[in-house]
DNA sequence: CTTGACTCCGTATCATGGTACGTAGGGTAG
DNA sequence: CTACCCTACGTACCATGATACGGAGTCAAG
C-alpha cells in the first residue's frame, strides 16, 4: 500500500530524495527509525510539512542554519520559556526588516509599472530610481542613519 | 584626495573589493573605464547604491540572476515598454508571494511569543503549529491544491 | 520466483556566490 | 626618491546547498 517511504515523502514535499537525506544529515528533520521487523523507513506527515517550510524559508533568504533556528523555537515545558521568547523576538525583528525591504521593492515595481505606458514624463525609468524616488523602503527610525551612510 | 576607487566603493557598499569585481564579471554592475591619462578606475555613487541593492535582494532570497533581471527593468525610450511592463508585473507577483509567506511567518512568531509566558494552555508550541493554527501563509488559490497533497 | 521499482548508505560531483593570493604596477606622503 | 599602501588581474580555493552514482538489499506484482 501507500506507506510514506522516502520517495513518496520527497514527491509530496516537492524535493528530491537526496534533499530529504541531506536535511536529515544536517539535523533539520529527524530520520525515522527503521521498522523493527525490517523494511523501509516511514516518514510522518509532519516531516513533509517541515520540508516545505524549509523550502519556503530559503525562498525568503533564510539560510538552513537560520531555518533550523526557527524550527527550534519550541515552547514546551522542558525548554526555558524566556529564552524561546527572546529568540522568537529576535527572529521577528529580522522578519520585519525583510518585510520593510520587500515592501519597498514592491512599491518601486508598482511605480515602474505605472510609469511604463509612458505618456508624460517618465518619472521612474529604472528600479533604482523608483526605489529612491518613492523612498521605497520605509525604514524603521533605528536604521535610518544606516541609509545615509 | 578622495577619488572613489574600488576600495572606497567597496567600503561604502559594505562589501569586499573582490565582491565588486565578482559583480562586474557577472554583469551586475559596470566596470568603469580606466582613466585615459592612466590611474585607477573611479566608481560612480550609483554603483555603490546598486551593490547595496544587490545585497538587499539576496537577503530576500533573490539569486544574482533574478536581481540582474530586476536591475534590467528599465523604461527608457530605447526599450520595449510593454516588455518591461510584463516583466515588472511578473516580478511583482513574485514579490507578493514572498510578502504573503513572510507575513505568515511573522504571524506565527507573534503567536509563539504570545503563547510563551505560558499561563494557560499552550496553544502553539512550535512554529510549525503556529503556522498551521493561524493558517499563517494565506496561500493564493492557485497553490492551494499543492498544500493538500 | 523473478523482474522491476524502490530503499539504503557512502562517496563524489556540481552550481552559486563569493574569498584569498600572488605578482606587477600606480600614487603619494614624508 | 623611497617606503608603503593601494589598484589590477588572473588563478586558486572555499562554504553552502544540493545532486549524482554505485552497489547491496527490499518489496510487491504478475
Amino acid at each position: 500500500m501507500s506507506a510514506m517511504t522516502i520517495g513518496k515523502a520527497a514527491r509530496a514535499a516537492g524535493v528530491g530524495i537526496e534533499t530529504i537525506r541531506f536535511y536529515e544529515r544536517n539535523g533539520l528533520i529527524e530520520q525515522p527509525p527503521k521498522p523493527a521487523g525490517g523494511g523501509f523507513r516511514v516518514y510522518p506527515a509532519d516531516t513533509v510539512r517541515r520540508v516545505r517550510f524549509i523550502r519556503q524559508g530559503q525562498e525568503l533568504g533564510f539560510s538552513l542554519r537560520q531555518i533550523g533556528e526557527l524550527l527550534s523555537l519550541k515552547a514546551d515545558p522542558a525548554t526555558d520559556c524566556s529564552d524561546v521568547r527572546r529568540r522568537a523576538q529576535a527572529k521577528l525583528e529580522e522578519v520585519d526588516e525583510k518585510l520593510a525591504r520587500l515592501t519597498g521593492i514592491r512599491a518601486a515595481l508598482e511605480e515602474l509599472i505605472a510609469a511604463c505606458p509612458g505618456r508624460g514624463a517618465l518619472r521612474a525609468c529604472s528600479i533604482m530610481e523608483a526605489l529612491e524616488g518613492a523612498d521605497g523602503a520605509p525604514m524603521s527610525p533605528r536604521r535610518k542613519e544606516e541609509k545615509t551612510l
